[in-house]
Order: structure tokens, then C-alpha cells, then sequence
DNA sequence: TCACATTTGTCCGTATGTATC
DNA sequence: AGATACATACGGACAAATGTG
């Protein structure tokens, strides 16, 4: 704050931004600290603008500043109109995707090498998966590829369910980090399907027959016998994801 | 844009956000959509705000919110002063681990499942990095390796330099997305070493220790050998790591 | 060393769009 | 439909930082 020159001065104020920080990111910072210590939750209501730069002593602009930045981060949302203003919400993990996408395009990285990471990354995460599985993981998983099923007597490819199933697969490990870098990677698979919109009916039924298997595996508590099929699903992804367009601007 | 009375109206704008896009996130987008087309590259200098403003026919406050978006996606940083202002700097993969870290505190994730799932990733890797690894890989190998070694006859902990080790193994991978999750793993453990200041030298001593078997095991293409003992290493880090501290607020 | 120019940082005031009641 | 409360966006001003002559 470089300013303290309200005429009002009945609001002193007893925020300061530390020498070198500039004081839309010393609020933003000050309202990221709050949500980490559980005094605000996701549901949350923030007060509007011009209160927040009440009482941190600020304007309304260096308020709006903060608020970029905690939006760019996934802790809030902000609505406008009457019951609006910004809003507590857990979109950390989107916006973490979204950052990992950019990058993606950023660095002109590859399907393929993609496709490489989530292959050996994917089949460790998979040990785990045996060891923790629980019924409502196998439960999730057979709801996955009945919806496939069904998506496909439609004609229509499942794309989005079959990407799904590996996100099952990750809470299934019950490792939060396993979650995070699958999401992180298959955010992306997801956006080239979704950009890409190629039907291969045939292909997507492949698929979902090895999930199939995969699910069998897991029931049966059969590691060898799941990864062999995982194995060959991956390379069959593999064969599907970098047929064309290795890398893209 | 709501507004567009400006009186002196001989700047009529060609720029108009699409229904729903804020005038920020539409410039923002823009600039983005800039750089990623290679028209504006890191160390060239964006032209100021007031500049930018009347190109895209908005207020000074719009652009600083856009700049706002950018700088916390690292794809700018900002200078004040004579020479200042918005320039192009890569610094997305930091602001990733920074974003990855800030879920890792407000997800309230432990060291333990951090540490497991680096284990089998790096693992994975490291099969590519027994097949690709170059004269130049090795060579940063060993000078880290050396400079870890000096610092523990200064009886001094080498942390960054054992952390760094890692780094140069997914670089060796010539896997860009290897590369990233290690980034991002070993930021978090980057960051808990230097908030815990625990000099063990002990400790230190074994893992440079380690690290040099790996190096051997390498340039040998021992990859059983290696694997081995990259296990032992990882077993090792996750004594030390997990002993306290098993999630933190 | 010292003034000066440039550019970001911050403030205030005002108008308008938007969603809710 | 109208009033209310909120974000969005504008313009203008001054302070602070930083490089230049």
C-alpha cells in the first residue's frame, strides 16, 4: 500500500504488505492462507469487493486484482447480481489440468511421449490398484463399462466413459498423487478426443472389451493376468492416439 | 466491453469479447493466443499497459487484470520502471509446481503417498533413461554427483544437489511429460527440505552414495543393476522422509 | 549526484451490465 | 416489472520504482 490517505480515517487499517509484495498479492495471499487454515470451505461466500477492500484497507481495483488470481488458481468463482459475489470453490485440480494442456501446446509435446509416460505411470499406479481396491472402486468400474456398453448398442463411441474408467482406476490406488498425474494426462487425451471427433466404433469397442478384462482381473485379484491385458490396452491406445498427429501448434 | 463512448472516437476497436468472456479473459486469451503462435517470444517485451489497452479498445484496469491471468500462468513477468513493463518469460513450469504444491497443502496429502507414487514413476522412467541416455546426460551426472561430494566434505547437506540428480535422470529419459511430473514431485520434496533444515549428514553421505552406484549402473547399461539399486535409493528417501511429518497444515 | 522521463502500482469516482428478489 | 446488489468497465489522478542524461 503506497497510499493510506483516506480523508474517512476512521478505518485504520492493520494490513500491510510486506517490502517487495504488492498488495493485490498480499490479499490474494492473505484470502489463499484462510481457505488452507478451514476458515473458509468451498460453499463459502466471500464478502463483495468493496467490503474485502475495507477491511484489508485497500481499493476496490487491488481487490480485483487478488481476485484474478485466486479465480486463476481454482479457489473461487465469482457470480454477478444481487446474491453474487465471490464464491469458495475447489477447482484447484481443473485449473492445474487446464495449466498442464497449455503447457502441452506450449512446449509442442507429443502424443506419443504422452502416451509413453501414461504407459509406465499407469502400470505402476496399477500395483496399488490390486493391493487397494475396495467394492465401491469395482463397483464404479463394472457402472463404467455397462455405460460404454450401452453408449456403443447406440452407435455411439464412448469416449468419455473410457477415458473415465482410468480416472476409476486412479482413486482405486487410493494415492492422491496417482490421481492428480492421471488427471493431469488423461485432461489431455480428453481434450484431442474431444477436438478430433473421429468415431471408430470398432476401436472403441476393443476398448472397452479389454476394460472388460481388466475389471475380470481385478475381481479375480489376478495382478499378472490384469496387467498382460492392461499391457496390450495401452499399446492398443498407443496405436489409436499417435496414428496421426504427433504433435500439434 | 460495455462501454465504448469513448468521446475522441477516432479509435474505433476491432476487438469485441464474445458474449460471456469477460474483456480480461479476452485479452488475456489474445495474448496468449500470441504467444503460442511463436509471435511473441520469451525475452521480448510487451508493449505497456496503457499502450495494450488502446490496441485491444480497453481501460488500463482491463489490461492490468489480463496481465493479472498471465503472469500467474508464467507466461509474463512485469518490471517497473523507464525500461519496464509486461515481458515474455517461461516460467509455466514453476507456476505448475507452485499450483501443484498449493494442492498438495490444501489436499492435505502426505509425504508417504508422495514418496510412493515418485517411487514407481521414476522407476517407469528410468527404463527410458537406461535406453536413451547421452555422453552429455552422464556428464551433468557426475559433475552433480562431484559438487554433492564437496559439499559433504564442507560437512554440508547436499539436499538441492540430491534433488537435482533427480531432474537430470528425466531429462536423460527424453520423455518432456517424465520430465514434468518429476518436476513437480520433487518441488514438493524441494520444499519440505528446506522448510525442515535437518542437517543429517549421515544420511547425505549414503545417498550420494547411491546416486554414484546409479551413475556406475548407467554408463555399464546394468539395468537390472541400476534398478536395484535406485530401490535401495528410494527406500532410503522414504525413511528420511516419512519418519515425521506424515501431513502438514 | 540529481533531476527527468517512463511505466507499474494504487487510489477514487462514475456508469453500466447482470442476476436476484 | 421494478428495485436492489453485485461485478464489470471506464477515466483520471498521483505515488513509487527504475533507468537515463
Amino acid at each position: 500500500m503506497k497510499k493510506d490517505n483516506s480523508e474517512s480515517s476512521k478505518n485504520t487499517t492493520y494490513f500491510r504488505p510486506y517490502k517487495g509484495e504488492r498488495s493485490f498479492e498480499a490479499v490474494s495471499g492473505e484470502i489463499k492462507k484462510l481457505i488452507f487454515q478451514g476458515v473458509f470451505k468451498a460453499g463459502d461466500k466471500l464478502p463483495p469487493e468493496t467490503e474485502i477492500g475495507r477491511q484489508f484497507g485497500v481499493s476496490r481495483q487491488t481487490v480485483r486484482e487478488a481476485l484474478r488470481i485466486l479465480e486463476q488458481s481454482g479457489f473461487i468463482t465469482i457470480q454477478q447480481g444481487v446474491n453474487g459475489g465471490p464464491m469458495i470453490t475447489d477447482t484447484v485440480l481443473s485449473r492445474l489440468s487446464n495449466m498442464f494442456l497449455d503447457i502441452f501446446y506450449f512446449k509442442r509435446l507429443s502424443l506419443d511421449e504422452l502416451t509413453e509416460a501414461r504407459f509406465g505411470i499407469e502400470k505402476a499406479m496399477f500395483k496399488h490398484v490390486i493391493e487397494r481396491v475396495e467394492e465401491t472402486d469395482v463397483e464404479a468400474l463394472k457402472k463404467n463399462v455397462e455405460e460404454a456398453k450401452i453408449k456403443l448398442e447406440k452407435n455411439d463411441t464412448p469416449f468419455e466413459e473410457n477415458i473415465e474408467f482410468h480416472r476409476i482406476l486412479a482413486r482405486a490406488s487410493k494415492n492422491f498423487v496417482y490421481m492428480i498425474v492421471i488427471e493431469l494426462l488423461m485432461s489431455v487425451v480428453s481434450h484431442f478426443h474431444s477436438e478430433r471427433n473421429e468415431k471408430d466404433l470398432k476401436k472403441s469397442a476393443r476398448i472397452v472389451h479389454l476394460h472388460e478384462a481388466i475389471l475380470e482381473g481385478i475381481v479375480e485379484k489376478d495382478y499378472d493376468r490384469s496387467v498382460l491385458i492392461l499391457d496390450e490396452l495401452l499399446k492398443e491406445v498407443r496405436t489409436i492416439l499417435t496414428k496421426k498427429g504427433q504433435n500439434m501448434a
